[in-house]
DNA sequence: GACTAAATTTCGGTA
DNA sequence: TACCGAAGTTTAGTC
């Protein structure tokens, strides 16, 4: 990545035409080519951008734009849709370039991850008299999302999904197969737990004894509220 | 705008719950507080962020922090919708700060420029026999969109909007009042030209003896991509 | 791979 | 100022 502080101008032209009087701005030149204009202020979007796959090339200004006061000129385009940017640099007042690496990217657990704690909090959703024994219970092939006992004190292992697919449904076997070779806690009974279950899911856990929980998650929530007031 | 390179991971709770894990990106604090971290490819749009109005603190890692090797926390909070960004950083491999000042913004002359272009290449849209005099056609007060002339020699003015409002059959009026003065040009007949023509801006000009012509933006892009082509 | 629907959407414009 | 719709939308999930 290439970060650049420069007086410069902008313009667009492919999807529509744009255009950006002279001021400093950042450029960042991402790895792939791929080009955002920011200012110093606003949200997230760029002033301007173009996306990859794309590539930059160099132009020198010719004798009009040099006495303009442009210094460099930048143009990248895209293969694909014949999109155009050029910055028309007049200084450059910062330039240095980072080795970043790949990123191993966002990891929206927020629906699942919160569910687990909502659910460990309102486990009587298992059932009358559930009590809770852990979150992310180990086991030799990974950890279950939620171990509980029911009113007779009997071991129930429940599977969290946003969306319950019958590869949940599999996970959730693979569990069960393993915890009920364990005598300390064999029978353990099952509890595919989801916002939406699709009906293959359904079908093939309930074909396994596993019992299918359909959660609500702003109503569980809401009841949640008033503690996350607290922060 | 502070640029900072740093080795990090960040977590978001807000309106859903997020996490990056532990990678060399790039963190930009605009001015306002707000925070930005981008990695290096994809989009425009940044792994994570924090809107503005927020503010941004930092804070001492506790001991457990300490030891998993990080050395300084941000707390980005926005007061509005209690959302909250933490950026646990363990490496700071580049920070610098500049000073951009506010930015004259983005010029989206795009589509009324554009379809001025188009309509002067397709000049014979107002009606066959039509030539193109010029664009930006200079009068005391203020550029013509196009002035033309149509089959038999008469000046016609067309005024562009890409939504026609009233706004711009006055501007038209008071363009075809002064230019009907000039005994060189008159008579002077009105065109209003739009992608989309309100009922009361028709109404209006129809009654002043100004023409309504309803541009197809896309059709006229259409023919004139050969000429894209070119570049 | 194409298509569809949501988004921590953002960004205009209009009532 | 709040609501509505488009965006150079982007992004994720489904078919």
């Amino acid at each position: 990545m290439r970060l650049v502080i420069a007086k410069c101008s902008v313009d667009y032209a492919g999807r529509l035409s744009a255009h950006l009087p002279l001021a400093t701005r950042l450029l960042m030149v991402k790895s792939d080519g791929s080009l955002l204009v920011h200012s110093d202020g606003g949200s997230y979007k760029p002033l301007n951008w173009m996306s990859p796959p794309c590539t930059l090339s160099l132009i020198d200004p010719d004798d009009d734009q040099a006495d303009a006061g442009v210094t460099e000129i930048w143009k990248v385009t895209q293969a694909k849709t014949a999109d155009m940017l050029i910055v028309s640099i007049h200084e450059i007042l910062h330039d240095s370039a980072h080795e970043l690496g790949i990123d191993p990217g966002l990891q929206k657990d927020g629906v699942e991850a919160h569910l687990q704690v909502l659910l460990a909090e309102q486990i009587d959703l298992l059932g009358d008299g559930h009590t809770l024994v852990r979150r992310e219970y180990m086991t030799a092939i990974g950890p279950v999302d939620i171990l509980a006992r029911d009113s007779k004190g009997a071991a129930v292992a429940v599977e969290l999904k946003r969306r319950g697919d019958i590869d949940g449904v599999e996970q959730l076997t693979r569990y069960l197969e393993l915890m009920n070779r364990d005598p300390h806690l064999a029978p353990v009974t099952g509890v595919f737990a989801a916002q939406e279950i699709k009906p293959q899911a359904r079908t093939l856990a309930e074909d396994r004894g596993i019992r299918c929980l359909v959660l609500d998650y702003d109503a569980m929530r809401g009841l949640d509220d008033s503690a996350s007031r607290l922060f």
